[in-house]
DNA sequence: TTGACAAGTGTCCGTTTGGACACTATAATA
DNA sequence: TATTATAGTGTCCAAACGGACACTTGTCAA
């Protein structure tokens, strides 16, 4: 194929980057580790830089590929139940997709050097998650299975301790077990708070 | 003095790891910033690794000077206001002290490689002040002030959030009345949602 | 006055880096 | 079969890097 070369050199380019941040990655490590020379990267890419843009353009296109489009938002949860197994399938998702994990690191390490990634990095850590959920919990207020309130200030309430949570297993990731459950914890203390008290079961 | 030079050295090393990186950092610019020499530099350290250490040893040191002891501790507050004012005080000093800021800035970049800043990463974005909340919280709950909850679990719904956006601020800092807004906004909503109802001034 | 010592300088070195370029092998097309 | 584009190799280079080392300077005690 044309392209798959050139696919895989991003791909271990995300890696590398990642694991070893834009200055400490180098070119021929990189195409070593892909089996080939320094020089066949010049082939594809004029620059270290513009390997670095392909990745942030392949991460851009992947988050959207996910949450881009209005009709790629999760069905409105009819129960706080189903809110919990919502939170809980997107977190498994998120903690668990390597694509994902590495882009949080590769961001985080480089988001003061590129203005793209900067971007990217409010979106992946605060505002992503925050507007769906700010959708959702308006649609369940609606509904009355959630109190009335802010649904904004509430899924910002909701998520971000869910994101430190997320960026604390990334960094040990030797505690996920711990960690997933403190994250349930914390939804089902949240969810018992600002439901709408219609029966109580717990 | 004797250690004028090496803390000086220190202090323009904290710069340069948290705006260039550990990779990105050369010892000939660090130097040359302080107005000496590169070689002078080893008058002092023996390597670049050596510097970094004793950055890491630094900014430990600076944590554990503001709250490594009970003493240290905020008094508790006496009232929801009170509570508000010493969060927005508290915030206030972490958002604009330059040496945290370069910290925390340092740490995201760094976390991953090594392990004495993996460490102090999850002190400082999480454990800390989740720490100091819990324990007032907890007091806060035995005088009433406070709905009786699990004042950990509060902690960190109420730490969480704010050290989220604290990053945001550091990422982009003009927007930084805007964002204090927010947290003062997701504060007052918070108590509000965990004062124990005794009377009612919204 | 002298001698010791810490602080800082100038220079050199081996290595690694991103990048350039001429060359080769392969496969599809005319 | 001849041609041409594509993917990859091997080699070279200037610059920058961390580090080593001999040297100079200023200071203070004996």
């Amino acid at each position: 194929m044309e392209n798959s070369t050139k696919t895989r050199i991003l791909e271990q380019a995300l890696v590398s980057f990642a694991e070893n941040g834009y200055k400490g990655t180098n070119l021929r490590d990189l195409a070593s580790g892909l089996g080939i020379t320094k020089s066949a990267l010049y082939r594809h890419y004029d620059s270290k830089e513009e390997i670095w843009n392909a990745v942030i353009d392949m991460m851009e296109e992947y988050y959207s590929m996910r949450f881009g489009s209005p009709e790629k938002m999760p069905a409105v949860p009819e129960s706080c139940d189903e809110l919990l197994a919502l939170t809980m399938k997107m977190l498994h998702f998120t903690m668990h997709d390597r694509k994902v994990i590495l882009t949080r690191r590769l961001l985080l390490a480089e988001q003061f050097r590129d203005e793209r990634a900067r971007k990217l990095t409010t979106l992946h850590f605060l505002t992503g998650t925050k507007q769906i959920f700010t959708e959702i919990f308006a649609r369940m207020m609606e509904k009355g299975i959630l109190k009335n309130d802010d649904p904004e200030m509430l899924a910002f309430a909701y998520t971000a301790p869910v994101s430190a949570l997320v960026q604390l297993c990334d960094r040990e990731p030797e505690r996920e077990a711990e960690i997933t459950l403190q994250i349930e914890a914390f939804a089902r203390h949240f969810i018992n708070t600002y439901k709408a008290k219609d029966d109580d079961n717990d």
